[in-house]
DNA sequence: TTTCCTTCTTGATCGTGGTCATGGCGCCAT
DNA sequence: ATGGCGCCATGACCACGATCAAGAAGGAAA
């Protein structure tokens, strides 16, 4: 019986340990030496698994870890006075929840699983003191902050420049890009979100998503079927993606 | 003519001296011990100051250096394959030039002076050496980087949700409020930038622009002449900024 | 199953803001 | 002064996508 738990708990362990980790080379640790990624190891923190609709952490509360998602997807929301919400991000496996909150020291948005959901918890106040000694963390650190705030600019000229059409093809070529480097088809997948967040997302209507991608059907470019996604013309889609402005 | 030089030469540096710039209050080393302003201080470049449209540096350019700015203002923009140009940003003193830059080494766009402007060049590799030793300062990199990105997201949410009268009554009130803190008036300043990148950085036509202002003169909200801003109804543009969508 | 409720689709209408076109104004160079 | 040229303002028109409205399809719980 001990005997048992113990290797229940050394299992769970395990699961946790970024060398065995699938997504250590898409991470945060990826620049690390084995020894190194112990110590990193050390500090991350498990948690229960999220199911569908839980909140990982709500705007406003005290800021004190980043989390690494390890399998499924969130999106962050922020409501701001007497406005509606604003959905500002999808978050995918490997990919880094609640840098934006370092700075005020609270969460700037609420966190919400999309499916069944693990992530990683990386207290901030240790991750920053490991980063002293261990540079290829901090620079991975300062990276991803980095990579947040392109993907950003990227996000404000598809909001002022791009059309429905464009901003619905972006879309799409951007998740298929993000589910290849993750080792996923990039061709074939399931939409985690409803088309009320990808619609609050890309700044268009809830209607407006639907008809455009009824659309994308009959011209050819995705097959969908509910949240089922199939794109039959990557590079039709990419073209649409990269144009820009109405003409 | 030795001594004079040596002077001049002193002088020179005394400028660029962190412990002695009005700015240190706001600017990245805000947290740092006198002793360790030092040490920051001996990595800062001086620049010569740069005149009204000349470029800090251009996009695709090798990342080598975050910027300061000292006095003046810059704005960034992004080219897009066929796509028209991108105005992210402006930047006024004291604000970090730069950091998105990190991730690909390279600077994803172009930042241009509006008006005669000086900066300080902080070399980025010799910045993350120190950033080692000074927990302070790393402290403060990350909060500068955190901030950005919370600044995009409200960045997203204006050009998601907003009515081309809110998004001018939010650019007034961050305008203020940033001279504000920077101990100028809030409510009388000079534009340094046209209406057309007034336009882009707002996702809006030149033409939207000018009508707006023109309908915010005659409601009595502002007073503007040319590039010259008066803010005659703080309290009303900031109610107006801060309502969302159309209603 | 049946029910209930959420999510999604499709249609009709309308309004905000883009586009095009023109004219005025400020600013600099000569 | 006198062009010349960006920059800015204003008017007329139009289109994209929001909004309103209704119904279909999907999913969870009895």
């Amino acid at each position: 019986m001990a005997d048992t738990l113990t290797g229940r708990r050394r299992s769970v362990l395990q699961e946790t340990r970024c060398q065995t980790c699938s997504l250590s080379s898409l991470c945060l640790p990826l620049a690390l030496e084995v020894e190194d990624m112990d110590q990193f190891d050390a500090i991350i923190r498990r948690r229960a698994p999220l199911k569908k609709g839980e909140a990982l952490f709500r705007q406003g509360s005290p800021f004190t870890s980043v989390f690494a998602v390890r399998s499924g997807s969130l999106k962050q929301v922020t409501t701001e006075g007497s406005g509606e919400d604003q959905l500002t991000n999808f978050y995918l496996p490997s990919e880094l929840v609640g840098l934006d909150g370092i700075d005020e020291e609270h969460y700037p948005g609420t966190v919400v699983a999309l499916e069944t959901t693990t992530v990683c918890e990386i207290p901030f106040d240790r991750l920053d003191h490991l980063s002293e000694s261990l540079p290829e963390l901090r620079g991975q650190l300062y990276r991803s902050m980095s990579k947040e705030l392109r993907d950003d600019r990227r996000m404000m000229r598809l909001l002022s420049r791009k059309t429905a059409d464009q901003r619905l093809a972006s879309f799409f070529t951007s998740l298929s890009e993000r589910f290849r480097r993750r080792g996923y088809s990039p061709y074939s997948f399931r939409l985690s979100m409803s088309r009320a967040d990808i619609g609050n997302y890309l700044g268009l209507a809830v209607e407006t998503v639907s008809r455009i991608l009824g659309r994308f059907q009959s011209q050819g470019l995705v097959a969908v079927s509910g949240r089922e996604v199939n794109i039959l013309d990557l590079p039709a889609l990419t073209r649409l993606a990269e144009e820009e402005g109405a003409h």
